[in-house]
This record gives C-alpha cells, sequence and structure tokens, in this order.
DNA sequence: ATCATTATTGACACTATCGTCAAGATTGAC
DNA sequence: GTCAATCTTGACGATAGTGTCAATAATGAT
C-alpha cells in the first residue's frame, strides 16, 4: 500500500447507513454522503464504484447488529417474553430519531423494485434469518406446537413486524405501536 | 368553455393510476405520464398543476375502488369467512400485474416521508376506513367481543395487511402470502 | 532520498427532470 | 362568421445527479 486512504473506512460506513436510513437507499445522494462523511464525492467513487455498493456495505453493518438485537431480545426461556422484548426492540429501532428514522429493511424493500438483485437477495436474507431466530424461540417455549406450526407461526410474527414498520411511516407513534404489539401478542401467541 | 380539453379526464387519470402503481408517486415521472397518456406535458401541467395534483386525483380513485371491494369481501354473516374473502381480495390485489405492482397504500405510506401533509393525510384516511370497516364486520359476528377488543383487533388485521404487502416486495408469491393470511387467520380470529 | 503506487481533488460531459412560456390551434358563444 | 377564451405544443433555462478523468498530492517500500 502507498497512497494510504485517508478516512476511516468503518466511520464511513456507520455514517453513511445514518444517511441511508434517513433518506433510503434511492433518495440518498453521492452528494448527501460525501456531506455527511467529508469525503468527497470522487474520493467514494474511487474507493468503492457507486453508491450501491456502499448501501450493501452499510447494510450489511446493519442487518449484523439488527439480527444481534433480535437474537438477544428472544432468547428468553418464556417464548412470549421473549417476543415482547423483541418488539419493543423492534419498536424503539424504527421510532428512533427526529424525525423517526422508520424500518430500513422495509424501506429498502419498497424500494427493491428498482433496485439490484443483491439489494433485494439482502432484504429477503434478513427476513429469512429473523424467521429463523423467531422460530427458534417459539419452538423451544412449552412446546405443544409442532416444528411446522412453529414454523409457520414464525413467518406470521416476521410479516406483522414489516406491518408494524408501515403502519409507523403511515404516523403511528411509539406508544400506539406498542399497543398493536401488545393486541397481536396476546391474540396470536398467548392463545396459540 | 371555449377551448376545450382534448382527452378525457377519467380515463386519463385511470391511466395515470396503472402509472403510479407500477412506478410509485416518486418514480413516475411526467414524462411517464404523458408517454402512458399520450397527453403532452405541458397539458398536464396546464389541466393539473403538477405531478402530486395528479397523484391525488388518481389515489382517490384508487381508495375509493379499494375499500369498496373492502367493504363487499367483509359482508358477510360469519365474520371468519368474510375476513379470508378479505385477505384473499388485497392478496390478488397486490400480486396482479407482471411484474406484480404491489400494495399502491403502503407504497405510497413509505414514499410519505418526501410527499406533502395532503400525501399523508391520503394514506392515514384509507387505513383509518379500512380499520372502521373491519371492525364492524368483525364486532357484528356472533360476539363475546367487547367493541374496544374489536377495535384493537381490527386495527392489528390492518397492520397485518400492511406487513403482507411487504413481503410482496420481498419477493413473496401469491401462494405463500394466502397461507400467512391463512396462519394469521386461524391464529388470531378464530381463537380470539 | 527516491520512486512507484495509490488517493484526492475539482472540473467535465452527460442525462434526466422540472416548471414555464410564447406562439399557435381549437372551439363554444354570440 | 367572428371573437374571446382556453387548450396544446414545442422549446427553453434551470437544477440535480451520475460517472469519469487528468492533474496533483501523499506515502510505504527500497
Amino acid at each position: 500500500m502507498v497512497g494510504v486512504r485517508q478516512f476511516d473506512e468503518d466511520e464511513m460506513i456507520a455514517t453513511a447507513l445514518d444517511v441511508f436510513w434517513r433518506k433510503g437507499l434511492h433518495d440518498a445522494t453521492m452528494q448527501d454522503l460525501a456531506a455527511a462523511t467529508g469525503v468527497q464525492r470522487g474520493s467514494l467513487y474511487n474507493a468503492y464504484g457507486d453508491k450501491e455498493a456502499i448501501f450493501l456495505r452499510a447494510f450489511d453493518q446493519y442487518t449484523g447488529q439488527f439480527l444481534e438485537a433480535a437474537g438477544n431480545a428472544l432468547s428468553n426461556a418464556d417464548a412470549a417474553a421473549g417476543l415482547r422484548r423483541f418488539f419493543d426492540m423492534i419498536i424503539v429501532n424504527m421510532t428512533d430519531g427526529s424525525p423517526p428514522r422508520g424500518c430500513l429493511t422495509t424501506r429498502t424493500a419498497l424500494d427493491a423494485a428498482i433496485s439490484s438483485t443483491d439489494v433485494r437477495q439482502r432484504v429477503q436474507d434478513v427476513l429469512t434469518r429473523l424467521e429463523q431466530l423467531i422460530g427458534k424461540a417459539i419452538g423451544t417455549g412449552p412446546g405443544k406446537r409442532s416444528a411446522a406450526d412453529a414454523s409457520r407461526l414464525a413467518r406470521v410474527i416476521v410479516t406483522y413486524t414489516r406491518g408494524l414498520a408501515v403502519m409507523e411511516r403511515a404516523g403511528y407513534s411509539r406508544k400506539q405501536l406498542r399497543e398493536l404489539a401488545g393486541t397481536f401478542i396476546d391474540a396470536v401467541v398467548d392463545n396459540a
């Protein structure tokens, strides 16, 4: 290595993640990224190629954090309690910031029609992995549930988390989202 | 009236709706609208002012159709059967076309951060009205449900429909969405 | 200390979209 | 049939974003 990078890559990606989270893949511009990170546009092109390459790195960082936090929240002897912690975590996650940033995965999924195969694949991956985490958490409960049922239910729960993300974008407050989550858990999980 | 409009306004809005449905408010351009409708860009500006005014008209047309169809599907003596018909309707609605168009309301909700107050308000309105339709349908069932419970549950169901719309964008097929809806109804409604 | 290599910088060309406007075309009203 | 009002048309300027490139600067390796 001779000419050496003048910026910290991890820090750069973390800042880029913030920009993408607030603006979305589609609406965030290279100028936005340059302004936020203090790295010139030309340097970004040189270092990463294009905007989507930067997004993929930032998104990977995001999903890593997110899935870890989800796993932690879900790890609880009592499946219902774990789910409650999990829902609380994602609701805080999507209502954080001012204005709230929403859910990056959901926003990206909706942008996906315009995006590349790579982006679509990442979205599917994170949803699948989340489904597996949830399936494991509810499967190991005081199970009178079959494995097939747990798997189906896990996907329903993932779907509901996506619904909450949309409701947040529609203007529902953190408190309203918590109530929505509570009603859902009461209806689906405890009764199932 | 002297110089008279050279195009059919209803037809124009219907075509615009198709464009917005496929591309989204944000990504559809006036050029797209002009090309699809055969009306020149300048004429569209003259007739409506800007893109968002056209969108609002198209969206109103859409929500009118949508809510009517939802009401029809839900009108059933058996609340669970009505819900099944309702979910089937929205799943067909969002997976129709090739490639599927998805759910316009959900897409618009996600765009909403960039959009005007008017657009945001329309999205909230359609969700609220849908919630009311569902509340009425499940409330009039063989109710051992309190009115407050029915209301809460209705909002949960609306939220779940939004989740299905996101899952569709993430790549889930009509068949998978139907299974997701079925599992949800079994878990939430029949057991509640 | 020199050099070869890489990063940075700012300018450039290109494309897309927007919104406006003046000139021309059309047509209902009288 | 004339006219005034309205619509249509095509061109224009402005803005924003993309990706590229040549010139410059910096630095690890020798």
